[in-house]
DNA sequence: TGCGCTACTGATACTCAGTGTCAAGCTAGC
DNA sequence: GCTAGCTTGACACTGAGTATCAGTAGCGCA
C-alpha cells in the first residue's frame, strides 16, 4: 500500500515547507521582498535554490501559501448557514473564518499583510488567489438560493471585495479598530443607501 | 519652447506604440501569449528588442494598454452624473463609455479578451489595471454623495466587478447577447433581492 | 539485516523578462 | 546648415522559473 507512506512525506513536506516560508519571511521583511533572491532565501534556510523553488514555484507563493485554506474555509462556513437566510448576511458570515483567522494573532497577521500591501507583486497574486476562490462561492450560493450563475459571482465578488478593502482599512488604522466592525462598515455600504436604481425588478 | 517640440514626439510615440501593439496583437494570436518572446514581437515589427521593450516595458503591457482610456473615461463620466442620483445609478452610468467601447466594434474587442481571457497572466495584469482605477472613481463617488471613503470603495468595487463579470459573460456568450443588458443584470444583482442584512442602520 | 523502490536533494544548464548603459544617428527648431 | 536632445540598437547583466540528472536517504518488505 502506498497510502501511509505518501502520509508521511505529506507531513514531512509541509512541515518543511511551512519552516521555509517562516525563515524567509524574515528575509524579506528585512531586505525587502523584490530585492530578495531565491539564492538568499535558500542560503538563509541552509537548502539549496533548487529545493527552495521546488517547494513553492514562484516567489510570492513563499508568502501567500499562507491565505491557501481561507478559500475552502469560508465556502464551508457558506454551506454551513440555514438555507432560508439571505444571501448577503449568508456571504457576511462566511467571511467569519477569514475575520476570526486575522483576529487570532492579530500583531502576526499585520506584519503579513504590511509585507503584502507594500509589494504590488504580492497584491496582485494575492488578488489573484481570492478571485480563485469565487467559482466555489459562487457555486454554493448558487446552490442556496437559486441565484443565477452571474448574479451568485457579482455577490461572492462584492463579499470578498467587502474584506479586501475591510482588511486594507484595518491595515491602515494599525489593527486600531476591529476587523469584525469595519467589514460590517464595508457590508453595509453595499446594503444600505442603495438608492431605487433598478428596485422594480 | 520644448512644448511643441515634446508634442511632435509625442504624437509619433503613440502612432508607433499603436503601430507596434497591433504587430504584436497578430503575434501572439497566432503562437500564443506566452510563447512569443520579446525577440519574436521585435522581429515581426522590424526594429529591435530594445527599442520594443522601450515602448511597453512588460509584454503584458503590449496587450493591456488598450485598456488604459477606460478609467478616466469612467471617472469623467461620473463626474457628469447629477448630483441627486443615487450611488448605484449613478456607477452604472458611470461604466457606459466602457460598454459603449466594446460594443463599437464587437469583433475586435471580443477577439482581444478572449486573449486576455486565455492567458492568467493578462487577467492578473488587467484585474491591477482595474483595481488602479478604484481610488479616482471612489474620490468622484465620495464627493458627489458624501459616502465615507471605505462606502465609496466598496460600491466602485463591486460595480467594477459587474463590469468584468459582464465582460467575462459576454465572452462566453461570444458577444450573443447585448452587453448592456448584461451589464444591468450584474448591477441588478448587486441591488435586488439583497435581503434583510443590515437595514437597520 | 539487507534489498529494492521511490521521492527528495543539489548541481548544472538553459530560456527569457526586464534593467542599465552607451555610442551612433536622426530630427525638430534655430 | 547646426546643434541640442531624443531615439535607436547593441551589449552586458541580474534574476525568475524550467528541465534534467546523478546521488542519496527513507520506507516497505522479505
Amino acid at each position: 500500500m502506498s497510502t501511509p507512506r505518501t502520509k508521511t512525506r505529506d507531513i514531512a513536506r509541509s512541515a518543511v515547507r511551512e519552516e521555509l516560508a517562516e525563515v524567509a519571511f524574515g528575509v524579506f521583511c528585512r531586505d525587502g521582498f523584490e530585492k530578495a533572491t531565491f539564492d538568499d532565501l535558500a542560503a538563509a534556510a541552509g537548502v539549496s535554490r533548487s529545493t527552495f523553488l521546488r517547494y513553492f514555484g514562484t516567489k510570492e507563493e513563499v508568502v501567500l501559501c499562507a491565505f491557501d485554506p481561507l478559500g475552502d474555509e469560508m465556502t464551508a462556513a457558506l454551506r454551513a448557514r440555514p438555507a432560508d437566510e439571505d444571501d448577503w448576511t449568508a456571504l457576511r458570515r462566511a467571511i467569519d473564518p477569514a475575520v476570526a483567522c486575522y483576529a487570532r494573532d492579530p500583531a502576526d497577521k499585520l506584519a503579513l499583510l504590511r509585507l503584502v500591501q507594500a509589494t504590488p507583486a504580492l497584491c496582485a497574486r494575492l488578488r489573484e488567489k481570492v478571485v480563485g476562490w469565487r467559482p466555489h462561492l459562487a457555486r454554493a450560493l448558487a446552490e442556496r438560493s437559486g441565484a443565477s450563475p452571474l448574479a451568485a459571482l457579482v455577490r461572492v465578488a462584492a463579499a470578498l471585495d467587502c474584506l479586501t478593502l475591510a482588511l486594507e482599512h484595518w491595515v491602515e488604522l494599525d489593527g486600531g479598530r476591529a476587523l469584525d466592525a469595519i467589514t460590517d462598515e464595508a457590508f453595509a455600504s453595499l446594503t444600505v443607501a442603495r438608492g431605487r436604481h433598478h428596485e422594480l425588478r
